[in-house]
DNA sequence: ACGACTACTGAATCTCATC
DNA sequence: GGATGAGATTCAGTAGTCG
């Protein structure tokens, strides 16, 4: 456990701090943060000189050494940034970050490395790439984002339903199809000119935010650039921390999250599963009259359990829950009996399930 | 410089080698291959069994090959193969490497540190993956390539035209979009079951060779398996010389070339080809501003329903997609929901299908 | 011959509350 | 903290059978 003073006690919520972004996450408080997005730099430093992490010249012998101090000094900087964000991070929460094929694969290894836990890698498919002007590559034409928790037992979140709804019905997959950011979306400085080099679109940010987080979780990101994170946070109804080290990009995020009107309050409420409504036991259906102990349920092969007084069932070869019996019966692993059993009205089968959607809605 | 005895002198063309692919590279002649393919085992660390919602169960990649006890482990492992076919590599020779999220950051970071001059990375996108069968995680719908010079001086080949008259006129993208390997083209043994748990399909391969390998260049493949490599090279009028452990796949490979007719030399450029009109999900509107969670839509009678955060719509009765809200509304067991649905600019009533369009435009 | 229908399959780090 | 048991969870495609 990290001593904290009284400075670092308070989250500075939905703003953003000036600063070197692992200074600022060492002050902050551990275990604070529900979600965290970064987007860092990949300048490897393949020209001129190099330094080591502590700020001494290295001295180049040849391309080889001259190749590894660069990339020896990259992971140096990128392990201590992920071991500071992963401090921050509660024991439940996750990180995001983006990355081009310059970086991507040190930063993943060092992901791997401090102990978070691969969730999957996401492909940002841009619609409208660069092309490639001299031909002699393929247009780089997607970004991987990699999506990991702060540990193999972490409890991360994900919203399988809305992330399946906003793909119209059909999982959500790990490649993405959106535009880069251009037109009004993107920001201009007072000479006309981007303000920032690697903005990145609303879209993304959307997804990631809508997948990975709920209403009022708190997302870092310390890389803030000028607040795309910030932006669609705000929006959406989540708290967010920008850590930015350039005033230029402060002043122009500051500016843009001014401008922001969050969406209303009922559009943030997403679809759900199953998995979030409340628990209705079998043995309710039986209490509560709507099945008689004695009555027969079915499959969907026809055959037949006996409901007995205490909810359980009870077949030729076994009696149990209505998902214990159900899998004995097709010798499966397991069963959900909720979708596996019918009862019997005027010579009609009706599954056992719009029973508890009954229950359920007297519950409300 | 390194010594080489005679037996070293000559490469075994057109045939499969079998034993540790490390000391089989060490054992043939340096900088005498123009590419090299390499599909290394992926790392899974899988761990109980997983079974689809129906109840049958997930046929999984549990070999021995692909069981390494940690992350220095399998680090290990990389950086030993990676150099051994770094030397056998022309100057001007190239490596492609797939794998998935387990294991390609740490290939990457490999190839970097030993020299290799990463030119793109590519994102196999897979039409028809594996679902995610507990909704816990994104669909796990691409693995990723990297292809890599031997260094950074490398004069590599690169098919520039070849590729895009693939393409259809226009450049080749880093991202590939391409059915797994399945039905005729998938090797089954003797018992039926699959030869092999993890054959690639040849229409990726095809798409390799053409684009950075020219007629007669000599093709390595250090991880042989089932001979896809091979049997695309051959098809192609490329050399290969395949690496491989196991003599069952060996067996395998071997029958499979055997029934291998090349192409005829005008032949090269065919194949691919279908492309319909994407699917557009309603939640990409919301995710690229075009609409606003919150908003409301209507149908041509006035009826209206509000955007959600995820794409769903929200009427008095009921919440769903806007298809389903629609058929809902009318009481009609199925709706359009794209031609069903307006939306308000400027008092007028505009059909959403016009955004879907819009962003059609964009995916072409 | 063609359509309807069933069965099967693919590199997968795939649950969680309660006792 | 480990064991137990409820119960939630799938997409695109191929191949084969039957009518």
């Amino acid at each position: 456990m990290t001593q904290s003073g009284p400075e670092a006690a308070t989250l500075p919520l939905d703003s953003i701090v000036r600063g070197d972004c692992i200074e600022v996450m060492e002050g902050l408080p551990e275990s604070s943060v529900d979600l965290i997005f970064a987007d860092p730099p990949y300048n490897l430093q393949l020209k001129g000189d190099l330094h080591r992490p502590e700020g001494s010249r290295v001295d180049a012998v040849d391309d080889d050494w001259d190749r590894f101090a660069s990339f020896e000094t990259y992971d140096a900087f990128t392990r201590a940034w992920l071991k500071a964000a992963r401090r921050v991070l509660k024991p439940d929460g996750a990180i995001w970050v983006i990355g081009s094929y310059h970086n991507i694969f040190r930063v993943g290894a060092s992901l791997q490395d401090a102990g978070y836990w691969i969730l999957n890698d996401v492909v940002w498919r841009k619609t409208n790439p660069m092309p490639n002007f001299r031909g002699k590559r393929l247009t780089n034409a997607h970004e991987t984002l990699i999506w990991a928790a702060k540990s193999e037992k972490s409890r991360y979140t994900f919203n399988y339903d809305a992330l399946k709804a906003l793909n119209e019905g059909t999982q959500m997959r790990s490649d993405w199809t959106l535009p880069i950011c251009s037109g009004h979306e993107r920001l201009k400085g007072a000479d006309g000119h981007k303000a920032h080099p690697t903005q990145k679109p609303q879209s993304l940010l959307h997804r990631v935010l809508v997948g990975s987080t709920d209403p009022g979780d708190v997302v870092l990101d310390p890389f803030f650039g000028t607040g795309t994170t910030g932006t669609v946070a705000k929006m959406l109804g989540r708290r967010f921390i920008g850590i930015e080290r350039e005033q230029a990009y402060i002043d122009a995020a500051e500016e843009r999250l001014s401008r922001v009107r969050p969406y209303e309050k009922a559009a943030l409420c997403v679809s759900q599963g199953k998995r979030s409504e409340p628990r209705v036991p079998f043995g309710t259906l039986v209490e509560r009259g709507l099945l008689r102990p004695g009555e027969t349920l079915v499959n969907s092969k026809g055959v037949m359990a006996k409901i007995r007084a205490d909810g359980t069932l009870c077949s030729d070869k076994l009696t149990g829950s209505i998902h214990q019996v159900g899998a004995a019966i097709d010798g499966a692993p397991s069963c959900n009996g909720w979708t596996y059993w019918s009862f019997i009205r005027d010579g009609q089968r009706v599954p056992i399930d719009s029973l508890r959607q009954q229950i359920r809605a007297e519950l409300i």
